[in-house]
DNA sequence: CTCTTTTATATTTCAATATAT
DNA sequence: AGATATATTGAAATATAAAAG
């Protein structure tokens, strides 16, 4: 079997316009498919799909990295492919790129293409429609998405264990050698690729052959079920590469084409170089993609949307807008997806498998042979590292779709580029990768419709190399200890994907409409002893991606204050972008149902509002005799449907000290978990959307003393706080802890996930049973080696906080940089160690904390100006 | 309350221009 | 210098959701 097609470079054929049509081996064991290239008009070649009753290749002939076609073993009997075609080019070059490693190629195109056979361990770490994200979304990771944190956890029982191991002692993590680059993580990671002095460095094929070929024969097969094991993705269309067109990429849903389509693998000629893989770029919907209530209401001949079609056609047509490069690109692109398709997906053969949530903050260490996926959550801090954002990007960029041309990069508010660094670590080159994260009410993972675009250019200083991981672009950029491990990241852009397109995907269940923000997510890879690395990820503040929301939905970037009496009457400032002469500012308590329980506009004072800050009264609560501090939100509102994002807001009981409380842009998200118990306040929260907390917070519930009084109660996973903008608000630490606790047990918990951080009163709260574990700190001295840590020992709603130095109040930086935590914001001076009532918050001064100055209005308002003003 | 039509909003594509390669 | 590509901006065209009848 040959796959001309698929060598990894730029030379071979054109892959854009290549469409493999196949079929599900359990439908049509020996579809012969059929493949058309450009230059091939006329000659319409083979692409067998022979079924076998296990997943893999048979008697295939790929090209390796070096370029040569050689016989791969058979590890067991498999699905085939069989593509022949005349490559444009002969292979010699396909190797160049192979072996320099440089290219957008990268790693992950180099290995994964250079084994078109199945490596095991990608079964094992492969997503299957089986396997739904705990979110109830695919999602980003859509049921394609190897990332995903169920295969990939590295606990795969015995014979998975052995794999591991073994994988791990094969290849070593060499970060610096040119060529003894790390391995890449089995899903076909990027992984902790080093940086060579003069680049990126590149992986020997030796480097992973041998661990994929003895992958092919590893323990999934052995728990396949049978009827399931083959399930390839070339065979079982699920991502837009499965979906089907015609030679010109356009959509067609003749009868004649129905069965064909169903199975059709696509490669769009629309796919730039930045376009995502997982996208159809032009209308390319399978049927196997639609939805089963979609084929069955609409008639193929005529539910294909007339823009589609349209689009299709002008696709097909044209397909200018592309350079050859980045058709070349493109093709690369391609390859690596259909290279990274062909590796089976499996179900999920391990019953525990699908309590592994990928919303689970997951322990940073991982073997360099499994590295994380992208879906799991990692803590932006471990021991002494802590990868950290220097300088945030812009809370508005524009993405560009895949017909348009790139858009630029992602810039900062200051003009510049957001800048990303890792403390506590300076030893050898990294590897920082980005990828573009959902910023929506779930746990961060993958965007589905959005992915990252590598800006090059002569204003772009910044090296890069872009790799798909798991249906994701992931553009990978060096962290050098001569650069003090710093990176400007000016390379990454973002781009949209057509939301039909997404939506429409096997498994598929978000939606893009308004689901147009983003987060830039880092993640690195720290080596450390015994093979292993030390993953850590940080995301961005949300980035706001559509022309239209950019332009006219008010957006609040900064806030004097997060809190404030019940009675209300203080001025609160908001800094943001399109403010109105006629913005108001809403003030909302969502119960719940998602019904406003409470509902209030503050006052805001004309003459001091401008574009960009709104000065607003804020209104009494309803309910003047509240006992515990109350999360409610506000947001602005321009008019109908032209709101800001909610931000959070509290309100203290009267007798409550005032607190201040770091700035958050608070997401409808806040609520839909539940309540939750901030870190840095201590407040009883529900969110906007309404929780559990909201009827709590009821009238009906909020006495204390009512056995329906429950504050603390263990719920679903508590989300990380979402980004905000910056920490440069005069504050100053606190600790807090509950007033009126007789208990002796009442104390800060130093084992939380940020020491100090947790109240722990089994008064009031079963904490002890929540923090089991320690935590990612420094200071809790449990995970400080980073050496024995395997999988989290605590629950993800605990973790999750620790997942980015941007829940957290900035901390301040010792000598060396490096940034100790503190626990929570407040002022110490300003509060009594009164009681305020059972369940009330007390706040305590830390010892060393700074304090925070007295400030009035025109300085809030003067600080947060001039940290937004650019530079 | 349901269905249809209209309106408003959101998404996607296209065009123009400037600049870089 | 010309051709081509990219970056940037703006807005038209189209799709879809919400509101009105």
């Amino acid at each position: 079997m040959r796959i001309h097609s698929l060598n990894c470079n730029h030379e071979t054929i054109d892959l854009q316009n290549l469409t493999v049509h196949h079929s599900r081996p359990t439908l049509a064991p020996d579809v012969h498919s059929l493949i058309h290239t450009p230059d091939m008009s006329s000659s319409w070649v083979h692409s067998g799909l022979q079924h076998c009753p296990r997943a893999g290749f048979t008697e295939g002939k790929f090209p390796n990295s070096n370029g040569r076609t050689r016989a791969e073993p058979t590890a067991i009997d498999c699905p085939s492919i069989q593509i022949t075609a005349i490559p444009q080019n002969s292979l010699p070059k396909a190797e160049q790129g192979d072996s320099n490693g440089n290219g957008s190629q990268g790693i992950l195109g180099s290995r994964l293409l250079d084994h078109l056979y199945l490596p095991l361990e990608h079964g094992f770490y492969r997503e299957t429609s089986h396997n739904l994200s705990p979110t109830g979304s695919l999602s980003s990771r859509s049921c394609f998405s190897d990332a995903s944190s169920i295969e990939s956890y590295p606990y795969t029982g015995e014979d998975g264990e052995m794999e591991l191991n073994d994988a791990t002692s094969r290849v070593a993590f060499h970060s610096t050698s040119p060529h003894h680059s790390p391995l890449p993580s089995p899903e076909g990671s990027p992984s902790i690729r080093g940086f060579s002095d003069n680049g990126w460095s590149s992986i020997p094929p030796q480097n992973h052959h041998p661990v994929a070929r003895r992958r092919s024969a590893g323990p999934v097969f052995r728990n396949c079920p049978p009827d399931e094991a083959y399930l390839h993705p070339l065979l079982l269309p699920q991502g837009p590469l499965s979906q089907p067109t015609s030679p010109r990429g356009k959509r067609r849903y003749s009868n004649a084409d129905v069965v064909h389509q169903r199975s059709t693998i696509q490669a769009s000629p629309e796919h730039s170089p930045t376009s995502s893989p997982i996208a159809s770029p032009r209308g390319n919907i399978a049927d196997e993609a639609l939805p089963t209530s979609y084929h069955k209401a609409t008639d193929p001949t005529r539910d294909v949307p007339s823009k589609s079609r349209r689009t299709s056609e002008a696709a097909a047509d044209g397909g200018s807008c592309q350079s050859a490069d980045e058709q070349s690109l493109s093709q690369q692109t391609v390859k690596r997806e259909l290279s990274r398709e062909s590796f089976l997906c499996l179900p999920s053969v391990f019953p525990w498998e699908k309590s592994k949530s990928s919303s689970m903050t997951h322990a940073p260490i991982f073997r360099t042979s499994s590295l994380p996926p992208l879906d799991w959550q990692l803590p932006s801090q471990s021991g002494l590292c802590e990868l950290k954002i220097e300088v945030e990007p812009k809370p508005h960029h524009r993405a560009h779709y895949e017909t348009e041309g790139s858009r630029g990069a992602v810039k900062a508010a200051n003009g510049g580029h957001p800048v990303v660094k890792l403390y506590g670590y300076n030893e050898k080159p990294l590897s920082l990768q980005l990828f573009i994260g959902t910023a929506d009410e779930r746990l961060l993972r993958p965007h589905a419709f959005y992915q990252m675009h590598r800006i090059t250019g002569k204003a772009v200083s910044t090296s890069s190399q872009e790799a798909m991981l798991n249906s994701t672009k992931v553009l990978e950029v060096p962290l050098l200890p001569e650069n003090d491990m710093q990176a400007s990241i000016d390379c990454a852009g973002i781009l949209k994907l057509r939301n039909s397109d997404i939506e429409l995907r096997k498994g598929e269940t978000d939606i893009g409409r308004k689901n147009t923000r983003v987060r830039l997510v880092f993640r690195t890879h720290i080596p450390q002893a015994h093979g292993k690395v030390l993953s850590l990820q940080v995301p961005s503040i949300p980035i706001e991606c559509s022309q239209r929301s950019a332009q006219e939905l008010p957006l609040v970037e900064r806030q004097s204050s997060e809190s404030c009496p019940v009675t209300g009457g203080e001025q609160l400032v908001i800094i943001g972008q399109n403010f109105t002469p006629d913005s108001k500012v809403i003030f909302v308590e969502k119960g719940l149902d998602g019904r406003n329980l409470w509902e209030a506009e503050g006052q805001v004072i004309r003459e001091k509002a401008q574009p960009r800050r709104l000065v607003v009264v804020v209104p009494p609560y309803q309910d003047g005799a509240i006992m515990v501090p109350l999360r409610v939100h506000f947001h602005v509102h321009n008019g109908k449907r032209r709101r800001s994002q909610p931000q959070r807001f509290s309100y203290l009981p009267i007798s409550a000290p005032p607190v201040m409380i770091k700035s958050e842009p608070c997401d409808d998200y806040y609520g839909s978990f539940g309540p939750t118990f901030t870190h840095d306040t201590g407040f009883l929260s529900h969110g906007p959307m309404g929780s559990y907390m909201g009827a709590l917070n009821s009238p009906l519930h909020r006495d204390p003393q009512s056995p329906a009084f429950t504050p603390f109660v263990p719920f679903l996973p508590t989300l990380p706080p979402p980004p905000h903008p910056q920490d440069s608000l005069p504050m100053a630490p606190q600790r807090t802890r509950y007033a009126n606790c007789d208990s002796a047990d009442c104390h800060l918990c130093s084992d939380c996930v940020r020491p100090g951080a947790e109240l722990f009163c089994p008064s009031h709260r079963g904490h002890q049973s929540l923090c089991q574990g320690p935590s990612f700190g420094a200071q809790s001295g449990h995970y400080g080696d980073g050496a024995s840590l395997e999988r989290p020992k605590y629950p993800p709603s605990y973790a999750a906080f620790s997942q980015t130095s941007n829940n957290f109040p900035q901390s301040p930086s010792t000598p060396n940089g490096h940034h100790v935590p503190i626990k929570a914001y407040g002022d110490p001076t300003t509060y009594s160690q009164e009681s305020h009532g059972p369940g009330t918050i007390k706040q305590e001064p830390m010892e060393s904390a700074p304090r925070a100055q007295s400030i009035t209005l025109d300085d809030v308002t003067e600080v947060l100006e001039r940290d937004l003003s650019p530079s």
